[in-house]
DNA sequence: ATCTAATTTCGATACATATAGAAATATAGG
DNA sequence: CCTATATTTCTATATGTATCGAAATTAGAT
């Protein structure tokens, strides 16, 4: 595997993660603004999605290198990397 | 659904073609200078893709409106449409 | 009309994943 | 220590999808 087959992975995950439509609301959600909004901020702003579906979504994004994180407590904030969408996906941003 | 649900719409499905290694690999072989390719010329340039499933996967990189395609007899001929990679996925384009 | 090549459609299968509820973990505060 | 809250992990399930081979379709060439 070279750098491009690893170049090409990163960016299928990248791909993966906001071919989804609550990850992809997610990711606007985190890109609107410089709103840093943790798991609850982000399950109240969507509809009936269970606690453990959203951490599965957001480990998926962060995981992707999408997101930008910040322990506080208990309560983890979350963000868009905004390098990585300008890359990837800039039409996240506004 | 209104305006926003609906670009995002078109958004998932652009990332959800993209976020599978076989399409992102057509995608940028097709962003890649201005070969138009055809269904075979792709087969060739990727390790034993059936057919089939090469049309499936052409199929839904153009549905999204990611693929500009030409018909010249029994050939179809493929190219990104450039625009749709700059607003969503400038990655392909060199 | 027949043949050949390019592409799509169909049917089946195996694998991936989105989802939820329950249990577990982590952390702050009393 | 005990409680409350935030988040994750576990387990199960249902749906989605990537893949192929075979059959069907399309369009040029002989």
């Amino acid at each position: 595997m070279d750098a491009d087959d690893k170049d090409v992975g990163q960016a299928v995950k990248v791909y993966k993660a906001l071919g989804e439509p609550t990850r992809l609301k997610i990711a606007l959600l985190l890109a609107d603004g410089e709103n840093n909004l943790c798991c609850s901020d982000i399950g109240g702003k969507l509809e009936s999605v269970a606690g453990s579906t959203l951490s599965h979504h957001l480990k998926q994004l962060a995981d992707c290198g999408l997101l930008n994180l910040r322990k506080d407590g208990t309560y983890i904030f979350y963000s868009v990397n905004r390098d990585m969408a300008q890359k990837y996906a800039p039409y996240l941003l506004k």
